[in-house]
DNA sequence: TCTGGGGTCCTAGGACCC
DNA sequence: TCTGGGGTCCTAGGACCC
């Protein structure tokens, strides 16, 4: 059996370890720039705001509630999600790291009987609140987790093992609830198909069940075919070998809180952003390929459509911000246009390979910069992330995110942390 | 007025090869 | 009139996820 924890309402619970007087209130987190709503307290979900609604559109219902928003703190949200992995793994030999809050491990059979034990352990270690679902494949694992959210109360086992905030699924359970589940719920299977599916006549997951393998091939590809597998209870996703893979691609971007025109302080931002990747990069002992940068106007209004983005391959792969630089520069050259209010910016490096391999080039790379990039990370590191800078990443504050609610980073930062008080 | 960011995987189509 | 067949590799774009 295949299990999955998921924290729930991740980063609301981050939230709130830190102030206990919350506990009760509805509370939500937004996301970059006050935007959108990305994490909602059970009392904001009963409230009926979906998730990831702008917030203007629901700042009147926010403000009659009286709901506690918060900026998002992502050195917060990592740290805790850490700590939960850590407490998980501590529990089962085989995990794998799914998301910041999700994470899937093996289970041997005879530690069913002592999930609800686990689940209480975690919770006492971290603070924050955890489910757990388990059942023969990934995708039913994440069916029985989100019953466990919902009705963790409910038992939906012949085992007779689910508590609060555990479930586990079994074949015969799963057939009788797919009755009445529709398809879009079902992880992997997003709007499109959704669509496609309702098109052709099937609306429940016990109809999406009953076709033929072929069919579903046919209609919605190798995707669909595995998601239809998976719910029969064939495992087509084993769970993962390393929880150190490798990285695809590395990204930075950001929406400005207003449209810029002036290329100088779009290359600022972009400046920023590649700074941002190739320490990454360096950090993982990586070396990437290629090079794209993104530069476009809203996602909404007259210029939506219009492709903001530009590529390069790296013909030697590298990690070096100054070389990286320099290649940023030529492509906002190409992709630059003075006639259009641009609302996002960005890097993103890809194919990625570790050093070592990508050392053996034919080609000489100056080496030159690419120490003195190493040495700005050790600088940087012994005094403060972002003390040294490159000189076009200048101009920044005429770009930076709107951030008006963040909590403090309690603990990442000495300066920030909670101090408790006897009396 | 205001609308997130960071990922993975699959597919179709083009360039190129013999 | 009529213009090969079989492959690989790369890329852009779409769908989906949290």
């Amino acid at each position: 059996m295949i299990g999955l924890m998921d924290c729930n309402n991740f980063f609301v619970s981050c939230e709130r370890l830190f102030r206990p007087d919350l506990r009760n209130r509805p509370v939500a987190v937004l996301s970059s720039n006050d935007g959108c709503i990305v994490a909602r307290s059970q009392e904001v979900k009963d409230l009926g705001i979906s998730m990831g609604v702008p917030y203007f559109q629901v700042q009147d219902i926010c403000k009659k509630n009286d709901i506690v928003l918060f900026s998002s703190n992502f050195q917060l949200y990592r740290d805790i999600s850490k700590r939960v992995m850590c407490a998980l793994s501590d529990e089962f030999d085989h995990c794998e790291v799914y998301s910041v809050d999700e994470a899937f491990f093996d289970l041997k059979e005879d530690s069913v009987l002592k999930l609800e034990e686990v689940r209480r352990r975690i919770i006492q270690k971290t603070g924050i609140p955890v489910s757990i679902g388990i059942a023969p494949t990934k995708t039913l694992a994440k069916v029985a987790n989100n019953i466990a959210k919902k009705n963790g109360r409910l038992t939906m086992s012949t085992m007779g093992v689910d508590g609060e905030g555990v479930c586990v699924l079994e074949m015969d359970e799963w057939r009788t609830v797919a009755k009445n589940m529709s398809c879009g719920s079902i992880w992997g299977i997003g709007r499109q198909t959704s669509a496609v599916l309702t098109q052709n006549g099937i609306n429940t997951i016990s109809e999406f069940l009953a076709l033929d393998r072929s069919y579903v091939r046919r209609l919605l590809g190798v995707v669909g075919e595995r998601v239809h597998m998976e719910l029969q209870g064939v495992s087509v996703y084993a769970l993962g070998e390393l929880s150190d893979i490798e990285q695809e691609s590395y990204t930075s971007t950001r929406s400005f809180h207003s449209t810029i025109q002036d290329k100088g302080i779009l290359m600022s931002a972009l400046a920023h952003h590649v700074s941002e990747v190739a320490e990454k990069l360096r950090n993982d002992g990586c070396v990437g390929s290629r090079l794209t940068i993104i530069a476009k106007g809203s996602r909404f209004g007259d210029f939506s459509h219009r492709d903001g983005t530009m590529s390069t391959p790296l013909i030697i792969p590298t990690n070096d911000t100054f070389v990286l630089m320099k290649e940023v520069g030529h492509l906002l050259d190409t992709l630059y246009d003075a006639t259009v209010p641009y609302k996002k910016a960005g890097v993103v490096i890809s194919g990625i390979e570790p050093q070592a391999m990508a050392e053996n080039s034919l080609f000489t790379e100056d080496t030159r910069t690419q120490s003195l990039s190493f040495l700005e990370d050790e600088i940087n590191k012994k005094f403060g992330r972002g003390v040294l800078r490159h000189g076009a990443t200048l101009g920044e504050k005429k770009w930076q995110e709107r951030k008006e609610r963040k909590s403090p980073n309690y603990t990442t930062s000495w300066q920030e942390m909670a101090v408790v008080k006897a009396k």
